[in-house]
DNA sequence: TATTGTTATACTCTATAACTATA
DNA sequence: TATAGTTATAGAGTATAACAATA
């Protein structure tokens, strides 16, 4: 947690007793500095998610910077890598990403020559999705930059519990 | 994940063989109909962090409309709560909230009646926060929708899985 | 009538920078 | 010089509504 934002405590000295500290630890000792009690949100599940999943899109962001691609960037052109001449119907409704957002995003993919839409000789109102050469590059090394984020994600939770909540999310 | 968004699938009739029925039980396999293939996400526990996340929040939005608190502003609420007096760089700190968004949100929750900004007789450049008496109810009020709402998200997980899932993320 | 993709609008959240008043 | 709080702005992300073309 204590590289939540680039302006806090990460530049600073770290600081015993800070309340970033004690969350590290799970605990709630006080010591002699004011530590901050996260009152009810200790027993909050979704406080905790929250704190986790901004860890891990700012793990991912500064991994992929190299490639330019945003989580959502990378989730689309990840899905339409895995099936090619999908439409962005389908493709709005898998990853949960809503139509309107998602046109504007492939505009911008398609301008950067990642992806493309060819008429769907099925039905003239909709498209079909494919990367171009370009893109596929790109996904795999994206592919590899993000296999070395998920390494940071195992060592930062530990083999065992990276493991657990995997399974866990995954079923959810 | 079923009721990720008000516009999908819930709202429907269940189709067997979707992207999300196949990731709810873990699996790659096809059916007949054209399921979607995540590719490389299944294997990004960001991803499931995030899609966790969202559904979280949706139902903790949905169980505490009637207090009118968003998961951030409850966070606030119940920090300041258990710590009166507290200043708003520590408590700015201590949820990630950038200074300048936790100013606006402080004005609106002070707009409301919820909170309270008193001098600092230490730091004059520092202002004590205060929940006032109709603050205090309302975090009342919200603890209990709160607890509806954890309730909810330990049947949803199953008992031993938010057990797992919550310990591991405390102590990331 | 319903669906696909589009544009437009509005609101939230995040990230900065610049400013004031104090320390 | 640094810190506490403020204002302003710009960019994502989200939620809607409305529209044209097509089914």
């Amino acid at each position: 947690m204590s590289e939540r934002k680039s302006t806090r405590p990460a530049a600073r000295p770290a600081k015993a007793g800070t309340a970033a500290a004690l969350r590290r630890k799970g605990a709630t000792v006080r010591r002699g500095k004011p530590a901050v009690d996260l009152g009810i949100l200790e027993d909050r599940l979704g406080y905790f998610i929250r704190r986790a999943q901004i860890w891990v899109f700012q793990d991912f962001i500064r991994g992929l910077a190299s490639v330019d691609l945003s989580p959502a960037q990378f989730s689309v052109v990840a899905v339409i890598g895995a099936n090619p001449g999908l439409s962005q119907s389908a493709l709005s409704e898998t990853l949960g990403i809503e139509r309107a957002r998602l046109a504007r995003m492939l505009h911008e993919l398609g301008d950067r020559g990642l992806t493309q839409r060819l008429p769907s000789p099925k039905d003239a109102r909709s498209h079909e999705l494919h990367l171009t050469a370009e893109g596929q590059k790109t996904l795999a090394r994206a592919r590899t930059l993000s296999e070395e984020h998920e390494q940071r994600l195992t060592k930062k939770f530990g083999g065992e519990r990276y493991k657990a909540i995997k399974t866990i999310l995954r079923e959810f």
